[in-house]
DNA sequence: GTCTATATCGGGATAGAC
DNA sequence: GTCTATCCCGATATAGAC
């Protein structure tokens, strides 16, 4: 089965994207050698320069797509139509589900935004998200009666908290508070996806 | 002003541990170096083996000290015999009010922990602390319908990640959410201190 | 205890052969 | 496109002079 020059190297690139992202997600930057993902992707090491000319730019590019990946999921929901509810109640499922085949990604994110918080916000800024449109949007379910009232930037804000900590957290979780009751980290997480749902909109709804 | 070899000895150790945690918390062990470390401490390179024979051995006594302060926070609260509301009360303002003053420090944890979990489980192990306990005071007070019932592995999963996620995100709540709306962040979480025990408590108590 | 000089190593990047 | 050989730099760590 022959292939194009052009497909042969986007599938090259390809694979070694998947590698880089699988290094740096889990080791964070600096911590991961040219070597490492050479490794993981079972190629020689210096076909990472060929392909991508630096270290900068293939973690750049990692980033960025990774990123991308989490910020997009958040615009489909926030940007849709559906009831401030409904809103809220799929973005624990999204991201809950999402990140759980990747818990590294959280502290991957954080580790960047604290070294270099300059890129990520150009980022982000680049990205057009408002998610100030989500305040608004609790705001007017405030004023409905339809929420409690309460401080909206401090509600996404724990929200968010809640949804995004465990994951980060999970060595944390598993090690510190499971390990003695016996309970598999992945199953209290999916578990997690009904019960923060119950606690989060019990806590709005009057 | 003449002093012991062993006195002037302990102070170059303070100064060089107080230089290395500031440089370890905010960029983390690898991208940490031994020169940054002497620049801080306004010292040679050098002193620093000699004082601490080698990056590894620096770089663990500062992580255990910070964890071991934190965990030991904790536990004053946890095993002390006030009451589960005061408790969680306190909780909240210890936290946050002890982060703030250095916001690096969660991501700093976090990322030890899922480079090094065995590390990190290993101090807890050894603390003695035992967060079940917590548990077990949640569900008496749940059984004495002080606290509305629901899972209280959640809750405790919960409260911790709206007091500790926030501050990890120091630079994503700041350059996401309250730019555009003018808030400081230290201002925001200030109030959130108070914000978060009244959302929290009233969502537990019935 | 403190400094300069030096050994050694690992990692990133490129040149050049195939 | 892929590999080997090589260059270069930054970083840890130690030896040895003061």
């Amino acid at each position: 089965m022959l292939k194009s020059d052009e497909s042969l190297s986007t599938e090259m690139e390809q694979k070694i994207i998947n590698a880089a992202s699988k290094v740096f997600v889990k080791w964070g930057k600096k911590a991961s050698s040219m070597q490492l993902i050479a490794d993981e992707a079972g190629i020689n090491r210096t076909l990472l320069n060929y392909y991508f000319r630096s270290k900068d730019k293939l973690f750049n590019i990692v980033f960025d797509k990774i990123f991308f990946e989490l910020i997009q999921k958040a615009a489909e929901i926030l940007e849709s139509d559906i009831d401030i509810i409904e809103k809220l109640d799929r973005f624990i499922d999204v991201y809950i589900s999402g990140l759980l085949s990747n818990p590294y990604i959280p502290v991957f994110i954080l580790n960047e935004l604290n070294t270099n918080p300059e890129h990520l916000l150009k980022l982000f800024k680049d990205s057009g998200l408002k998610p100030i449109r989500l305040k608004e949007d609790i705001i007017k379910a405030m004023d409905q009666g339809r929420i409690i009232k309460t401080d909206p930037l401090h509600l996404i804000v724990n929200l968010i908290s809640m949804i995004a900590f465990p994951l980060a957290a999970k060595p944390l979780i598993a090690g510190m508070i499971l390990s003695d009751q016996n309970i598999d980290f992945d199953d209290f997480m999916q578990e997690r996806i009904v019960k923060l749902k119950e606690y989060f909109l019990n806590s709005i709804i009057p």
